[in-house]
DNA sequence: TGGCAATATCATATATCGTGGTCATTCGTT
DNA sequence: AACGAATGACCACGATATATGATATTGCCA
């Protein structure tokens, strides 16, 4: 591809002189500035950034590591932060785990290959420690997203996940559910735990126990859960009036697998969850869930990102975004009570 | 950040074994890989992909531009891309266009100075024509994906939308609508264009008759599109008993605006689209939709790239997926029918 | 068995990729 | 002659390729 020797040659300039029409700076002659631009317009001149980077030592680009590109919550996500990358002049790319370790960590070695300026990261879990902790021994400015991950110290914007899951299960209890299943994600992603808490906490606060039966784990992108567990908690006498499903793809799963075992929602069996289904949500408003506001989170953690790429040696700050509760279908009192 | 340079040094060696070590090649005595190895790992070293590529002239990553990526269609088409790229030990990255052609022609800009390996791309329309001849113009290996554009010779995996739009017509003629309104895409727009002339042909091949008025252009985002249209349809006397939405956003922003009118789906009127909505879909399918295998869009457009880029001098080639009807419940008899 | 050339193995010096920064130099004016 | 504006020469950025130098190993023959 063309470079600036070329331009300089064609233009019996030197590279110098091309460099500064390029970057708009130094002092060159109008005639002379014409001249090369317009032989750079000739020869669709590019700039190559590799080079530009090499010397200039930064990049211009923020990378954005999500766990699930088909979860919309994380697509909303996106959006957010790439509106305000965009706002800062920073280039936005993304990178997509699929909730793999493995290329969590070959993510992370093309990030800091790459030499990005910074790197928004949803991690996919506990075990995600040693990936920061190489971005951060290499001095990568870091905002956690979504997920925290014990023992590491980085700015973090996440939600209110113990609150949301509280606010749901109190509102099976008010309707009358004394029996909540609760299908988790992984107890090695922090989310998961705080939604566990909330849900116990919840139950305690009622008086109602707690049955370490009714809780099953699957990962958050329903690869790989045990579809057995549910079928069990339908064949028993005390079967559930309620499931508490602790993201969206999860839901999405419970449901098919009752609908496939001809137990229908809400009339036999409650359903709710965490986080929205993007503009499918209009299709049909169907799940109570405990609703995150994503594009804000994307927002405000690129803002973070991009203070930090500014100075990376303040102490680090945590956000947490409350979440709210949206009542609709799939939610009311159990059989007996109506 | 630490340097093949600063390596050698504290292993008394020169960079250029280093780099050997790195790369695995060139003879290094076991031993002195031991002690670079070691070394590399203490300092947490990375390569800079930057002056690597510099050198090697390419950077095993590959870009793929998509439109919306809060359109369930893009992000799994995004998931089949790149389960193809890393297969093929490409690194896939994501840009996000957000239909503007504005922030098409930055990305493409910064793709061509980040001398990706290749581009999959999904134009905003038409107007994309100079970004893809700019791409072209620097021999950037390229594959279209979803839409075409006239006047541009390249690679593409597109849908065949015609024929698509005929089946979604055809069968809302069948269920006995006369009077079909179509919400259609910009025109500058392959697949709306594709999608108009399916419409057409369905209509003509059964004697009705085309009313322009019954026609109405938003973009495919939804963003701009003149809701006034929907809302005269439904005032006059001959209103249309049913909507063919040109694809699932357009779906979705259609049946909002019917709710708020009061205008019930199905019962006072049908409405079917294009492409699936994900997972949400499970929700409770309801959208009689046109589903293109959108997965198979992202892996065979990856294939057919990594193709070029081993050979960009090849003939161009086009690839057009079929589409599947998927009926549900949003389309049924009109109501004199019923 | 000793001696030396031939060969294989390991390591380095230097040039290069495309750009930007620094400082020296040239040019045109007054 | 003197000054400021315009331009150029040279090096650095962090890596790799090539050619070459420095050892270690082997083979062969007297």
């Amino acid at each position: 591809m063309t470079t600036i020797y070329d331009i300089a040659k064609l233009a019996n300039v030197s590279p110098m002189t091309v460099s500064r029409v390029i970057n708009n700076n130094g002092r060159v002659s109008d005639k002379t500035r014409a001249k090369v631009k317009k032989i750079m317009k000739d020869l669709h001149y590019v700039p190559n950034s590799m080079a530009r980077s090499l010397v200039l030592q930064q990049s211009h680009i923020i990378t954005l590591l999500i766990t699930d590109i088909t979860n919309p919550f994380y697509t909303t996500v996106a959006r957010g932060a790439e509106d305000a990358a965009n706002r800062n002049g920073y280039k936005l790319m993304f990178g997509n785990t699929d909730e793999s370790l493995l290329k969590e960590q070959e993510y992370v070695d093309t990030f800091l290959s790459m030499r990005v300026d910074g790197v928004l990261f949803a991690p996919v879990g506990d075990d995600s420690k040693p990936h920061l902790e190489r971005l951060q021994q290499n001095n990568m400015p870091l905002v956690l997203l979504d997920r925290e991950v014990p023992g590491v110290t980085a700015d973090a914007v996440i939600g209110d996940s113990k609150d949301g899951a509280r606010k749901l299960v109190e509102l099976l209890i008010q309707q009358g559910h004394t029996r909540i299943a609760l299908v988790n994600g992984s107890s090695h992603v922090s989310t998961a735990r705080e939604r566990l808490n909330g849900y116990v906490e919840a139950l305690k606060l009622n008086d109602l126990p707690v049955d370490p039966s009714y809780v099953t784990e699957w990962k958050y992108n329903q690869t790989g859960g045990d579809r057995e567990v549910i079928r069990s908690w339908m064949d028993r006498e005390d079967r559930p009036t309620a499931i508490f499903a602790a993201n969206n793809i999860l839901a999405l799963e419970t449901l098919k697998l009752l609908r496939s075992m001809d137990v229908r929602v809400p009339d036999d069996i409650s359903l709710v969850s965490f986080d929205d289904f993007g503009q499918a949500d209009e299709v049909s408003p169907f799940l109570t869930v405990a609703s995150q506001p994503a594009y804000q989170f994307g927002v405000l953690g690129m803002q973070m990102l991009i203070e930090r790429i500014q100075n990376n040696e303040q102490p680090a700050r945590k956000l947490v975004l409350p979440c709210s509760l949206i009542t609709r279908a799939s939610s009311i009192p159990p059989l007996h009570l109506s």
